[in-house]
DNA sequence: TCTGGGGTCCTAGGACCC
DNA sequence: TCTGGGGTCCTAGGACCC
C-alpha cells in the first residue's frame, strides 16, 4: 500500500492560542516571548509583515515594537499545552493514525487513500479544528514526511492553497518545487550542513535529492542521506504513533538577574531538582543518575566565562525529591566558583527507568515513607497551584527566577482565572 | 541591565575485555 | 629491532528539531 502523510500544523500557534481570548487583537501585530523574555518565538502574519526576525532578542527590538503598536506577551505554556492538547484531541476523533510531533504539529497517515481523497480528508479536519478549538490550521500531504513538511510550508505561504496543499505526483512538477526551494529550508538540513553542502555547490533541495548517496552519508551521516531518500519520495522516517520512552529530563532556566552566590545558586538548583522530579513522577518513572550544570552568559564578552557540569550516578534509582535535591547541591558544590556571574543553571536527571521495575541496591534501602508522601505533595500542589508545598531549600523570594512581565492569565487551566463572560 | 528551554540521534574516541 | 584484532560499552560533542 503506498504511503501518504498529511502534516497538520498550527499557523503561528502561540499567538493563535493568545488571540483566542483576546479577540480584539486579531488583525494587528502581535508576538510571544521565550522564557525569560529573552527572545521572540511567535509571530502574527501581521508582524512578521513589519520585518520582525524570529529569535531576536527582544531588548533589541523593544522600543520599536512600542512605537509600532506591537502586543508583547510572555511565554504562557500552559495555556498553550491545554489547547494543544485540544486540537490533538479532536484530530484523534478524525485520524486512527496520529503521531504528535510537537506542541503544535502532527503527522497522519493517510495510507490507503489516494491523495484526492487525502485532501478532501484534509478539508475536513481544518474545518473541524477552527470549529473546536478556534486554532486555524495548516495542511501538508505527501509520500514522505519530508515532502508533508514541504507541501506544508506551500499551504502556509501561498494564500491560494487555502491552508492545503498536496505535494505533486508528477516528478518534474515535484522537481520544480524543490528546485525553487532552498536546501536550508528543508526538515533536517540545519545552518551547518547547508554550509558544507553550499562549500560543494548544493543550495536547493533538488540538488540534495539528487546527490549521490554514499557520498551524502559521508559529508552528512545516515540522516543527511535518508532525507535525499525522502525527497526522492522513498518514505524512510516511519509515524510513531506511540511516543517511545523518554530518555532524559531536563529542568533548566536563565536567570533575571546574574547570580554570584552559591545561596542562590543552591535555590535554583533546589527548585529544578523538584521540577524535574514532579515530570519524572508525572510518568511514572525513576531516575538513575543526575547531572548538574551552571553557565556564566554567553554573550557577556567582558566577564570571564565559565561552564561547568557534574553528574552523580544515585545509589538507587529514584523519584524521591529530597534524595534527588540533596545529590544535586553536592553535585553543584563541586563546580561552584566563587566570584563568576552566572547566567544559568539545569538539572538532567537520566538512566531513566521504568518505576514498577527498578534494581534494589544491596546496602541501601529506599526511605518507606517516601512514595506516600511524594504522591501526597503532587496531589495537593495539582489541586492547589504548583508551589503550594515546596521545599526550604527552593527559598522563598526567588530573586533570580525568570523575567515575565507580560504574562496572559492561565484562561483555561486555573479557576482563578477562568475568563468571565459579562452579560447585559 | 536585557540573547529560551527541552528534547533526540549520530559519531568518534577511549576504556576495557579476550 | 617488536607494539594484533575484534568486540562492547560509555561519554562527550555535534547537529538537528520545535
Amino acid at each position: 500500500m503506498a504511503k501518504l502523510f498529511a502534516l497538520i500544523d498550527c499557523n503561528n500557534f502561540y499567538v493563535s492560542c493568545e488571540r483566542l481570548f483576546r479577540p480584539e487583537l486579531h488583525g494587528r501585530p502581535v508576538v510571544v516571548l521565550s522564557n525569560n523574555d529573552g527572545c521572540i518565538i511567535a509571530r502574527s502574519n501581521e508582524a512578521k509583515a513589519l520585518g520582525i526576525a524570529m529569535a531576536t532578542p527582544y531588548f533589541k527590538v523593544r522600543e520599536e515594537l512600542q512605537r509600532r503598536g506591537v502586543t508583547v506577551f510572555s511565554s504562557n505554556y500552559a495555556l498553550y499545552g491545554d489547547l494543544s492538547q485540544r486540537v490533538m484531541t479532536t484530530l484523534r476523533e478524525m485520524e486512527p493514525r496520529v503521531e504528535v510531533y510537537s506542541i503544535d504539529e502532527a503527522f497522519v497517515s493517510l495510507a490507503g487513500s489516494d491523495t484526492c481523497a487525502g485532501a478532501e480528508q484534509a478539508a475536513r479536519i481544518r474545518e473541524r479544528i477552527a470549529r473546536h478549538v478556534g486554532i486555524t490550521v495548516s495542511i501538508g500531504i505527501g509520500p514522505s514526511k519530508t515532502l508533508a513538511k514541504i507541501a506544508n510550508r506551500i499551504a502556509k505561504k501561498e494564500a491560494c492553497r487555502r491552508g492545503i496543499f498536496v505535494f505533486p505526483a508528477e516528478p518534474d512538477k515535484g522537481d520544480m518545487l524543490l528546485a525553487d526551494l532552498d536546501v536550508g529550508e528543508v526538515w533536517g538540513i540545519g545552518r551547518r550542513s547547508r554550509a558544507k553542502l553550499a562549500r560543494h555547490g548544493m543550495t536547493t533541495a533538488l540538488q540534495l535529492k539528487k546527490a549521490d548517496q554514499q557520498w551524502l552519508g559521508k559529508q552528512l551521516t545516515v540522516t543527511g542521506a535518508r532525507t535525499a531518500l525522502e525527497l526522492a519520495g522513498i518514505s524512510c522516517i516511519n509515524l510513531e504513533q506511540a511516543p517511545p520512552a523518554r530518555r532524559s529530563i531536563l529542568s533548566s532556566r536563565s536567570f533575571k538577574r546574574p547570580v554570584r552566590s552559591l545561596v542562590e545558586l543552591k535555590e535554583a538548583v533546589a527548585t529544578y531538582t523538584a521540577r524535574a522530579a514532579v515530570k519524572l513522577r508525572g510518568q511514572e518513572l525513576t531516575s538513575g543518575a543526575l547531572q548538574v550544570f551552571i553557565a556564566t552568559s554567553r554573550f557577556a564578552k567582558d566577564q570571564p566565562a565559565h561552564a561547568d557540569s557534574r553528574t552523580i550516578t544515585l545509589p538507587i534509582a529514584t523519584c524521591h525529591t529530597p534524595t534527588l535535591i540533596s545529590s544535586a547541591l553536592q553535585a553543584l558544590a563541586t563546580i561552584y566558583r566563587p566570584g563568576l556571574r552566572y547566567q544559568k543553571a539545569g538539572v538532567m536527571l537520566t538512566d531513566l527507568g521504568s518505576r514498577g521495575r527498578r534494581q534494589a541496591n544491596l546496602f541501601m534501602r529506599p526511605a518507606p515513607q517516601g512514595p506516600a508522601l511524594m504522591s501526597a505533595l503532587d496531589q495537593i500542589n495539582r489541586r492547589w497551584g504548583r508551589n503550594t508545598l515546596h521545599y526550604g531549600a527552593e527559598g522563598i523570594g526567588k530573586p533570580w527566577s525568570m523575567r515575565r512581565d507580560f504574562k496572559s492569565p492561565a484562561y483555561t487551566t486555573s479557576w482563578q482565572e477562568l475568563p468571565v463572560a459579562h452579560c447585559r
